[in-house]
DNA sequence: TCTGGGGTCCTAGGACCC
DNA sequence: TCTGGGGTCCTAGGACCC
């Protein structure tokens, strides 16, 4: 049997941890630049604000009824995040962590008569380590273990937080009551195919054929769906260990940007950051690539049409070094640039990635230097020990007016000693 | 005024090879 | 009139996730 626990609410719920007077009021978090809703209590929900819509559309309302809003602080969740899988792992054999709030268990061998105990376990237990409320879904498959968990967040009260699906009544009646645009791995595309074959329910699915879903649901991604309705696992748990494939930074910028020392200057600042994740997993980097974006405001108020641009390079050998990347990607920010055009966003992709200690050097290409390695790793351990981004490349810049809003944020109180929590 | 950020996996189709 | 067959590798783009 497999479980997913999946905090509730979890970055307005890291906020709470920390507030505990907003406990029962609503509560909603911003994306990054303070753009969209990100994260909502129960009772934001109740009042009608909807998930990922802009703030500005909801400012009125939030107001009105009082509503705690937040920035984003990314600093906290990880952190927070850090803790939940940390009780986590205490708990179960195999865990893979799925996302910063979402993390599978694998409860093969506990006894079938005790998982709804166990479930109730670990939910108690991660609430009172981490004061961060989760929610526990059970079943023989991932893409049923998340319908029961989908299952346990809608009726909080009446499922206790936990719901635990075995015999095949159970399995019935719970996929009887799921939509199929709530199946994991079903969106808006399929969905609206499902509907035109008569396919409503989670139900109707699991009883479609393979070679149905092989058709008509996108290949073996289809096929591995419908088994895993059928109760028959084939998404296997990932290990952790393996490192990304790919590293993004990209940001909307706090204000447009009309000038290419200025877009020079937040791609430097976004492959330092890139770089550094990198590193990180001790990577190193075979392609780069960028992008922008740019939006001319038009007449009407929902016209959002940006449109982006993107280039990109082969390194002549993979690297990890932060200088290096701007020296490659420069020259790309130049040919992307177009005078006259409003950038709103700009981001850069690092990938072809390989282990660091398995770079092919290029036969004509002298090896980086054992002293720019450990300027890197000089750069990033104060970086990371004592302030963010104290030290950064000069083609990052100092001024930074495209910096990111974030009007809001509440402090870093479990990674800055100068944002503590003061208890009187 | 104002609309996030960071990932994965799959497929089709092109380039290339013998 | 008529112009092979089979395979691999790579990339762009779509779909999806939180």
């Amino acid at each position: 049997m497999k479980a997913i626990v999946d905090c509730n609410s979890f970055y307005a719920a890291c906020e709470r941890v920390f507030k505990p007077a907003l406990h029962g009021k609503p509560v909603v978090v911003l994306s990054n630049n303070d753009g969209c809703i990100v994260s909502r209590t129960d009772e934001a929900k109740q009042l009608g604000i909807s998930m990922a819509g802009p703030y500005f559309q909801h400012r009125e309302e939030i107001l009105r009824h009082k509503i705690a809003v937040f920035s984003s602080n990314y600093h906290l969740y990880g952190d927070m995040s850090r803790r939940v899988m940390d009780t986590l792992r205490l708990l179960s054999p195999e865990m893979e962590v799925y996302s910063v709030d979402e993390c599978f268990l694998d409860l093969t061998g506990i006894d079938a008569a005790k998982l709804r105990d166990y479930a109730l376990f670990i939910k108690h237990t991660t609430e009172l380590w981490t004061g961060i409320p989760v929610s526990v879904g059970i079943a023989p498959t991932k893409v049923l273990s998340k319908l029961a968990n989908r299952l346990a967040k809608k009726d909080k009260k009446g499922t206790g937080g936990v719901v635990v699906l075995q015999t095949r009544e159970q399995l019935m009646r719970a996929m009887q009551q799921v939509q199929v645009e709530d199946i994991w791995g079903v969106g808006n595309a399929g969905s609206q195919k499902l509907h035109m074959f008569n396919i409503h329910t989670a139900w109707d699915l699991s009883l479609m054929s393979e070679e149905w879903a092989r058709h008509h649901l996108g290949g073996v991604t289809g096929v591995r769906l419908v088994r895993e309705l059928k109760g028959h696992p084939c998404i296997e748990m990932k290990d952790p260990l393996v490192s990304k494939k790919m590293i993004a930074t990209t940001r909307m910028f706090g204000k447009a940007v009309y000038e290419l020392p200025e877009l020079r200057q937040a791609v430097a600042t976004y492959i330092g950051r890139a770089a550094e994740k990198l590193r990180r997993q001790q990577g190193a980097a075979g392609m780069i690539t960028v992008f922008v974006v740019n939006h001319q405001p038009k007449y009407h108020v929902n016209d959002y049409t940006p449109s982006s641009r993107s280039a990109y390079r082969i390194l002549p050998t993979p690297t990890y070094l932060t200088n290096t990347l701007i020296a490659q990607a420069m020259p790309l920010v130049e040919a992307l640039y177009q005078q006259g055009k409003r950038y709103i966003k700009a981001g850069v992709i690092l990938s072809h990635i390989v282990p660091c200690d398995h770079i092919q050097f290029n036969l004509f290409e002298e090896p980086e230097s054992p002293q720019l390695q450990k300027l890197m790793h000089t750069i990033d351990n104060i970086n990371f020990g004592i302030q963010t981004d104290i030290l950064k490349f000069a083609a990052a810049g100092t001024a930074k007016n495209w910096k990111m809003r974030q009007e809001m944020r509440s402090n870093r109180f479990t990674t800055r000693w100068d944002e503590l929590c003061i208890v009187r």
